[in-house]
DNA sequence: CGATCGTTTTATACTGATTATTATTCGATA
DNA sequence: TATCGAATAATAATCAGTATAAAACGATCG
């Protein structure tokens, strides 16, 4: 699945970004190789194509393309480890923008549904969901 | 809310831990500040009343207490960036242990009852659902 | 009481991910 | 072709977390 470069100019265009090279390649590297990836093997696999470019420009344009929602962050957390002393059964509200973490409470999970979709072998005993979205504060600011 | 020197011994024997002073402090000083907190500030709040502790027992400490079932991660994710090409609507599974990351389909969310939860201005309208457990790899080697 | 041994803590060095900075390059436009 | 702003490259700096090794502690045994 390789994108034209008329295809990546447009997606682009629609969410206001310039067109470079570079761009289209980290871009591409990520559409292409499905799944969830770091920016180092993004940086590998950019490489192969612009031996030249460099690893903040990887950076500088991942995180262009996750603001401007053509990609999406797989680690929207702080980046620090955080810790909760509650360890009864609860979940969690994300704030994808400033990282905010409440707890949550409700039965609001089908399990049954769930389990279902489960791959084989994948334990649940100790359930924890976390909701993603926006908090109040930081979708007041948008 | 102070745990007694008592209290902390029992719960920890329970978990099969050596009682500390410096253990004892730093768990007060997560469970007596509700929320989630980062080892940075719970070495500030301990270092008030041991001022020569080192950051290190903090992590170490904190490992301890999140390994036994003391206290419960917030951050299970991998430590470093992760980026999914993947903008359509799905959810995450992830491992706790590992932390790898697979995607979920399905409907096993009640949203009626998710939103009645939500504390006012929280902005689902792009939902993420990460469901946390132990993927089969893991769950075999314990 | 004093020696001993394993554990815990401390101090500090180190690693790895990410960000910041700054100079250079590029590309569009005048 | 000259100019200007944006993008990139190169590299330094930062920051969280981990590793390591020495010192301190504490229980136990003789």
């Amino acid at each position: 699945m390789r994108l034209t470069h008329e295809q990546f100019r447009e997606l682009a265009a629609k969410h206001g970004l310039a067109v470079t090279h570079q761009r289209q390649v980290v871009y591409e590297a990520v559409i292409a190789s499905h799944g969830h990836h770091s920016p180092e093997s993004i940086y590998a696999a950019v490489r192969r194509r612009i031996p030249s470019i460099s690893l903040a420009t990887v950076y500088n344009n991942l995180r262009l393309f996750i603001e401007c929602g053509l990609l999406r962050e797989v680690t929207p957390h702080a980046s620090t480890l955080r810790v909760d002393g509650n360890i009864k059964p609860h979940h969690h509200l994300v704030c994808s923008r400033c990282k905010s973490v409440q707890d949550i409470e409700g039965e609001f999970i089908d399990f049954n549904r769930l389990s279902r979709q489960l791959p084989d072998g994948f334990d649940l005993t100790q359930p924890l969901i976390e909701v993603f979205g926006l908090c109040r504060r930081c979708r007041a600011k948008t």
